[in-house]
RNA sequence: UCCACAGUAGCUCAAUGGCAGAGCAUCCGGCUGUUAACCGGAGGGUUGCAGGUUCGAGUCCCGCCUGUGGAGCCA
C-alpha cells in the first residue's frame, strides 16, 4: 500500500494506490459510478462498480457533494476516457468531511461573484494552472539572479518619503516619527546594495495608491529590481532581454500542461528569444506618426500609443532614451543630447504594455542634489541617497520588471487580478 | 476624478410598455463506461434602491447605490 499524489500515478499503474482529496465532479450510470478526484497535484477518476463493493462504500456516492474531501483505494489503471489520463477501480471510499452546497458550479461565472469567493476561486483548473506559472516566473526570477553572483538585498516597506515623488502612496502613521508610507519600489535601496555587494536584486511587494482602474493595475504588486555597478544602460538592456527570455524559456520548459490548460497560443512565446528589438522614444514616434495615431512630441506614451508601437512585433520590444522631463529624478541624461533621460522600458507584445522600466542613474553630486531640489523633493530624506554619491560613486543601472503583469502576459489572460492569489484592487480588499 | 456599459431565481442569461421564463445548480426518480454525462419530475422571484410617467413598468424618465473597463498615472 502506497500513500501517493495525483501526479505519481503515472509510475504506479497496476499498482493498488490510496489518495486523498477533494471532489471535482461525479457523474452516475446507475450501478457504474465516476468520481473525480482532485488533490493539487491533478485530477483523478475514481470508477465505483457496484457488483464490487459493499453498499456502504458504493453508496459514499450519494453523500459526497462538490469539493466534499474524502480518500480513496484503489488500482491505478490508464484509461484515455478519463479525465487526467489515469482512473482507479476503487475498492475503498471513505468521506472526510461533506462540503455545504458550493457556490461555483463548472458553468460560467461572473467576475464580481468569482472575486468575492476568490479563496475558492483558486481551485479551479484555470485559477490554478495560472497561479503554477506564477510560482514558475517567480522560481525563475530568483533562480536567474542567484546563479549569476546577484545578492538578494531587501528593501524596506516603510519609507519616510516618496521614492520618485510622483506617485499617489499609501500613509500610515508611524509612531513619534510622523508619517511613514508603504513603498512604491524598492530602487533607491538597490543603489545603495549594488554599492555594496556589485550586483543585487530586490523582490518585494509594492504599493501605488493610484486610482487607476484598468486590467493592468493593482495596488499592491510584486516588484523585482537589479541593480548592479559599473554597468550603462546598454548592458542594462543586454541585462533586462536575457532575463526575460530566460523567464519564458522556463515555463515552456516547465508548464507545458498549464500552458494547455490556459489555452495559450505557444508559438507567441516560443518566439521570445535574444536580441530584441531596440528602437529610441524617438523612432517610436514616428511609428506613431506613420500609423498617423496624433501625439505631442516629448509627452510620455499612453497605453493605446504603446500598443501601436509594439504591435508590430514578435517579441518585447525595448523603448530608450525618453525625455528626461517625463521620467524619473535620478535617471542620468544622455550626453549625446540633455534633452533625453538614459531611460529605458519593455513592450510586451500582443498589446501587453510596459513590463520593464529602467535606467542608467545619475551618478554626479551635483547634478543629483540639482534634481532633488528642480523636483522640489524633500533634500533631508534623500541625504543618505546623496551619500552614494559622495563616497565612490560609479555609473550603475537598473531596471524594474512588474511581476503580475509578466504572467498576464505569457498567460495571455485579460486582467492582473488573476495573476496573483489574492489581488488588491482599489475597490477590492477582500477576501 | 472623468467617460462608457451593466444590475431579473443560488449561478449564467432571456422577456414589442401587456400572465416573470430557460439552462445549470439543489431535491426526488431512472440508467454498468460517464466526459460541463444524459432522461423524467419538483421546489425556487421585493426584476439593485427610491421617486415619477402610464389603464398597465423588468422595459420609458429623474436621482442614488453597486459592479465592469477605459482615460490619466504607472510595473
Amino acid at each position: 500500500m502506497t500513500k501517493t499524489y495525483i501526479s505519481d500515478l503515472s509510475k504506479l499503474v497496476g499498482q493498488e494506490v490510496e489518495l486523498q482529496g477533494w471532489l471535482y465532479n461525479k457523474r452516475s450510470s446507475g450501478k457504474i459510478r465516476f468520481l473525480i478526484l482532485r488533490d493539487g497535484t491533478g485530477i483523478a477518476q475514481c470508477v465505483l462498480v457496484k457488483n464490487n463493493l459493499s453498499e456502504e462504500v458504493f453508496n459514499t456516492f450519494d453523500a459526497l457533494t462538490q469539493e466534499s474531501s474524502f480518500k480513496v483505494k484503489g488500482v491505478v489503471k490508464q484509461s484515455d476516457k478519463a479525465p487526467g489520463g489515469f482512473e482507479l477501480e476503487l475498492s475503498d471510499c471513505t468521506i472526510i468531511s461533506v462540503a455545504q452546497e458550493y457556490p461555483i458550479t463548472p458553468k460560467e461565472h461572473g467576475v464580481e461573484f468569482l472575486a468575492d469567493r476568490r479563496h475558492l476561486w483558486v481551485r479551479s483548473s484555470r485559477q490554478h494552472a495560472i497561479l503554477r506559472i506564477r510560482h514558475t516566473i517567480i522560481h525563475a526570477i530568483r533562480e536567474y539572479f542567484d546563479s549569476r553572483g546577484f545578492i538578494l538585498f531587501d528593501a524596506p516597506i516603510f519609507t519616510p518619503a516618496a521614492c520618485e515623488g510622483t506617485s499617489t502612496l499609501f500613509e500610515t502613521d508611524y509612531f513619534e516619527l510622523g508619517k511613514a508610507y508603504l513603498t512604491q519600489s524598492g530602487q533607491l535601496y538597490g543603489e545603495a546594495g549594488a554599492m555594496a555587494f556589485g550586483k543585487v536584486y530586490v523582490f518585494g511587494p509594492t504599493f501605488r495608491a493610484e486610482k487607476s482602474k484598468t486590467r493592468r493595475h493593482l495596488t499592491e504588486f510584486w516588484m523585482v529590481e537589479p541593480e548592479v555597478a559599473f554597468n550603462d544602460l546598454n548592458d542594462n538592456m543586454d541585462l533586462a532581454e536575457d532575463f526575460l527570455e530566460f523567464i519564458v524559456q522556463s515555463v515552456l520548459k516547465n508548464n507545458m500542461e498549464d500552458l494547455k490548460t490556459i489555452e495559450r497560443n505557444i508559438s507567441k512565446l516560443e518566439n521570445v528569444k535574444k536580441p530584441f528589438p531596440r528602437i529610441s522614444y524617438h523612432e517610436a514616434t514616428e511609428i506613431l506618426k506613420r500609423k498617423g495615431i496624433p501625439f505631442d512630441y516629448g509627452n510620455d506614451f499612453g497605453a493605446p500609443d504603446e500598443t501601436a508601437i509594439s504591435e508590430d512585433y514578435d517579441r518585447p520590444l525595448i523603448v530608450h532614451r525618453y525625455p528626461s522631463a517625463v521620467k524619473a529624478f535620478y535617471m542620468k541624461r544622455d550626453p549625446q543630447d540633455e534633452t533625453k533621460a538614459l531611460a529605458m522600458d519593455i513592450l510586451a507584445p500582443e498589446g501587453y504594455g510596459e513590463i520593464v522600466g529602467g535606467s542608467q542613474r545619475e551618478d554626479d553630486y551635483d547634478v543629483l542634489l540639482a534634481r532633488i531640489k528642480e523636483h522640489e523633493l524633500p533634500q533631508e530624506a534623500f541625504d543618505w541617497y546623496l551619500d552614494l554619491r559622495r563616497y565612490g560613486s560609479v555609473p550603475h543601472s537598473g531596471f524594474g520588471l512588474g511581476v503580475e503583469r509578466t504572467v498576464a502576459w505569457i498567460c495571455g489572460i485579460e486582467h492582473v487580478r488573476e495573476t496573483i492569489p489574492f489581488a488588491r484592487m482599489i475597490y477590492r480588499i477582500t477576501p
